[in-house]
DNA sequence: AAGTCTTACAACCGCGAGGTG
DNA sequence: TCACCTCGCGGTTGTAAGACT
């Protein structure tokens, strides 16, 4: 009979705990939610420990096959979302900022309910957290007066980057700013935001590139143009770094 | 004080994408 | 190519706590 080390690719040491008890194939060939009796609800103290110490001694490789190595009654999938939405580290716990309550619903009108696109510009939130201020309040409050069809059809969440927008990237035409960029992305045609030479036209911060990025990932625009002497002017610009970005974009 | 409603949030479920044999 | 498996995502549900009547 094939042994458990065997079959879980475990190394010599981290079997080292079943090496005494009868785990073989034929459990470990039944799903771990199916048929294996798990807990389900709330999570214990305890429990929460035992996943945290695992995961640091080992990892977490595998989530199937974790809950029985660490001595849980739980499904993998569970284990998961345990670690993901509470225990990891750097996790923010506590209310919102009026600042992250913005971006969620300024990325919320860009994106749709992305909540783990959303979720990447506010470190330290997960998918889960935003997704759930937003179905508690956050929705509520975009939604315009007396509209609680749109709200129950789900009308009211629009996802805005459906239509694409051609937008003229020129040595005059820089965007001042990477939101605005995509709010204009999502609402305009044919923009050319001015760039007044001689200037640094964007204060860049992290998730400023990171909103770029984003907008090219997304295919905000369906044609970048990129004027011939875009790179001199840049860089006489005073060298800003969106040069490199733009030149990403071609 | 007791019952009901609302809010907040943790957790579950189903599905699709991607990897692997 | 296909079947199977795991993971991650988004929708939804369950429930505790607080607010309201």
């Amino acid at each position: 009979m094939e042994s458990y080390q065997s079959l879980m690719h475990l190394t010599e040491e981290e079997n080292e705990p079943y090496r005494e008890k009868d785990i073989y194939v034929e459990r470990m060939r039944n799903p771990c939610c199916n048929m294996m009796e798990v807990k389900k609800g709330c999570w214990t103290a305890e429990e929460d420990s035992k996943l945290v110490s695992y995961i640091q001694k080992y990892g977490h490789q595998n989530w199937r096959s974790l809950p029985t190595r660490a001595g849980l009654l739980r499904c993998g999938k569970s284990c998961r979302l345990r670690w993901v939405n509470y225990l990891r580290p750097g996790i923010k716990h506590g209310n919102f900022t009026k600042e992250e309550e913005e971006t969620i619903i300024q990325l919320q009108r860009m994106l749709g309910n992305h909540w783990s696109k959303i979720a990447s510009f506010l470190p330290g939130r997960t998918d889960n957290e935003i997704k759930n201020i937003w179905n508690t309040y956050l929705k509520k409050r975009t939604m315009p007066k007396n509209s609680n069809s749109m709200l129950k059809s789900g009308a009211g969440t629009s996802n805005m980057i459906e239509e694409k927008t051609h937008c003229v990237i020129s040595s005059n035409t820089l965007p001042p700013n990477p939101f605005e960029l995509v709010a204009i992305a999502t609402e305009q045609k044919d923009v050319a935001v001015p760039f007044e030479s001689g200037k640094d036209p964007i204060g860049f911060g992290e998730s400023e590139w990171w909103m770029m990025e984003l907008a090219e990932e997304l295919g905000l625009f369906e044609e970048v143009e990129v004027e011939e002497n875009w790179e001199k002017m840049v860089t006489e610009g005073g060298g800003d770094p969106v040069a490199a970005f733009i030149g990403n974009l071609i």
